[in-house]
DNA sequence: GCCAACGTTGGC
DNA sequence: GCCAACGTTGGC
C-alpha cells in the first residue's frame, strides 16, 4: 500500500539560497537548519518524495515562490563539522552528529508567488496549527496538511 | 532547575 | 533599520 504523500513548508532567504538557485542547480542539501524542531522534521518524518512549499523570508515579499520535494534520506549536515562554515558546530562529532537535513530537489516555480499577506487571509482556513502565521513563527522547516496544501495551492495566480 | 541575558529570526 | 517574539545559554 501506497503511503500516503506528506507535505512541508521550508523557509529560505533568497539571498542565501532561492527558488532559482534551486532551478539551477538541481538538487540542493538544506545545510544550516540549527533549530531542534525542524531538524527533528526532516530527521525523523520526512520521506523521499515528499513535496515542499519553497518560502521566501526577509525579503520584500515574504511568500511561497515554487514547490520542491524531498530528495534523499536523513543525513547528517556536513557544514556542521566544518570549521570555517558560520554553521560550524563544536559540539558535534561525525560519531554523534547533531545536526541532519535532507537533500532538496526542484519540482516547479509559481507562475506567481504567495505573498505572505495573501496567506494571513487565510489564516481561519488554515487553521491553528499552520505554522506559518502564528504570532512570532520562527520556525524554518513545518508540516503542512493536505487540506492546508490545497487551499494555499489554491491561492497561486490569485490576486494579492 | 530557574530565569535573566543574549542572539537570532523575520515581518514591516 | 527597528523591534517583537522566541530559543538558547549559562550563572547561580
Amino acid at each position: 500500500m501506497n503511503k500516503p504523500k506528506r507535505y512541508w513548508l521550508m523557509k529560505s532567504e533568497p539571498e542565501d539560497f532561492s527558488i532559482d538557485d534551486l532551478e539551477r542547480v538541481g538538487t540542493e542539501p538544506w545545510t544550516g537548519v540549527r533549530n531542534y524542531q525542524a531538524r527533528n522534521f526532516m530527521r525523523d518524518s520526512m520521506q523521499v518524495g515528499d513535496q515542499v512549499f519553497f518560502y521566501h523570508s526577509n525579503t520584500k515579499v515574504p511568500g511561497i515562490y515554487g514547490i520542491a520535494q524531498v530528495a534523499s534520506t536523513p543525513y547528517p549536515d556536513p557544514t556542521q563539522f566544518d570549521r570555517k562554515s558560520k554553521y560550524y558546530d563544536p559540539k558535534a562529532t561525525e560519531e554523534e552528529p547533531r545536526w541532519m537535513l535532507v537533500d532538496v530537489g526542484f519540482v516547479r516555480k509559481l507562475r506567481k508567488p504567495i505573498p505572505l499577506s495573501l496567506i494571513r487571509t487565510r489564516s481561519e482556513q488554515l487553521g491553528e496549527d499552520f505554522h506559518l502565521v502564528r504570532k512570532g513563527a520562527r520556525l524554518s522547516v513545518m508540516p503542512v496538511t493536505a487540506s492546508q496544501w490545497k487551499i494555499l495551492l489554491s491561492l497561486e495566480g490569485k490576486p494579492a
